[in-house]
DNA sequence: AAAATTCTTTGACAGTGACCAAACTATACC
DNA sequence: GGTATAGTTTGGTCACTGTCAAAGAATTTT
């Protein structure tokens, strides 16, 4: 009866808990080399490359050589939202983290997931996006309309070039501590970046957080809120 | 940098293949003997309860005792959730099961999520109620429309007893071999079991593998399909 | 009351895997 | 070319965990 895919193999790689370390301080979106790993996870650097290996081999992260360093992200944002997955549950089985820091709120209200912005914001904005019909939704499958599409060309993201890649455009990620969708995919990385771009948010330094800036609290409430309805103007940055 | 909820203990719980064979099983969504889960897993007896007392320390799992026999099963469909998502990411990372047994395409088509229909036929039929406008999507968070509440009456289905349970009414879960999402929460759960009371689909014994019938396949066909936009008329019994 | 069953506990064993220090390789900086 | 830095490999230790058989507890059946 046990059908299906053999989950152990990849379960047992995040089972230990410097691996585990290791790959929820790559959720950061950023690669990070062996050295800033073996920091994280408190462990050596010999024992850091070994799980390193492993976790190469499991294909959950990836290495870029860049000269004598060897940065490592996760291998895609597929693998980011399984381990959004299993915080979720993790959390809701009270598995919680003995320190749980004072960053815990900041993190709840917007953090980095991968790529893109989670948290309550994160919610936020798809719940707008789709409210405002920028977007429509079909199971998981989401299209931009054709006025998301001007709207988001007027606040300076390029479509095209994203649709270039092979990576689909929209995407929805379960939020671990909303336990909502929020916007992946592309676009969703896209926005993140745009957002930081104008300064709207700025990303808290060795963190997942990230803090709205006044003005960008008020610019993003202003326009990806869900009551507002009308043509916006976009601040040109 | 490893802000959130720590997934080591989840994962390496999952991470044993015993483990993670009876957790599989399991999603079956019948509640089975700590002696049938033995067997599913390969250990013996002994080492059965042992892994059954992590699982439910760690709750994954709970018991009930019914006479001399203890009846496992998942905590809820958050878990069966989370053990979906691995094994998406288990199939992508190509961590397939060795004896990728002739049930897979089968397994494809329709199977049991732990208690909603999944697979192809899930998606579709999610899709289905959402083109028919039985059901609007926002985010991950969905309602039923007036005209759903009407055609799911007509359907069989006591709308009123599942308002009363604590459990959400529409949930969408992503599927491991679709890559989309499917109807899961209570509604997805009394679909499931209507269609089976209909007889359009039976479940193959100790495998979470459903077929449809004839019958069951042509009127599934004809009312879930996202082609169809009219009013329908349904089968009563 | 005795026998059969389901499951847990105990005791003992084996294998695995995490870990570190030290030696080694490769790249970069001066 | 010599020295510092980044990462891997090696060798060895230690602890943990999965495993089973056999005995024990709980419950049903005969």
């Amino acid at each position: 009866m046990k059908d299906g895919p053999d989950i152990s193999r990849i379960a047992a790689l995040i089972g230990d808990p410097a691996r585990a370390n290791m790959l929820t301080s790559l959720m950061s979106g950023k690669a990070l080399t062996a050295t800033e790993l073996a920091v994280e996870a408190g462990v050596s650097a010999s024992t850091t490359s070994i799980h390193l290996g492993k976790l190469e081999d499991g294909g959950l992260v990836v290495p870029t050589k860049q000269g004598r360093h060897r940065y490592y992200r996760l291998t895609s944002p597929d693998v980011a939202e399984v381990l959004e997955a299993l915080m979720g549950l993790a959390q809701r089985t009270g598995a919680t983290r003995v320190r749980t820091g004072p960053k815990d709120p900041e993190l709840r209200l917007a953090r980095v997931c991968y790529d893109h912005l989670a948290g309550e914001q994160g919610v936020r904005l798809l719940d707008g996006m789709l409210a405002n019909e920028l977007i429509t939704q079909d199971g998981n499958h989401m299209e931009l309309t054709s006025k998301g599409q001007t709207m988001l060309a007027d606040f300076g993201i390029d479509l095209v070039s994203l649709q270039r890649l092979r990576r689909p455009l929209c995407r929805s990620c379960l939020d671990w501590s909303m336990r909502r969708s929020h916007l992946a995919g592309a676009l969703g990385a896209a926005l993140l970046d745009r957002m930081v771009d104008l300064r709207w948010l700025v990303r808290v330094p060795d963190s997942r957080v990230v803090r709205f800036t006044a003005r960008g609290s008020a610019e993003f409430a202003r326009i990806f809120t869900p009551s507002v309805l009308n043509p916006q103007s976009f601040p040109h940055g």
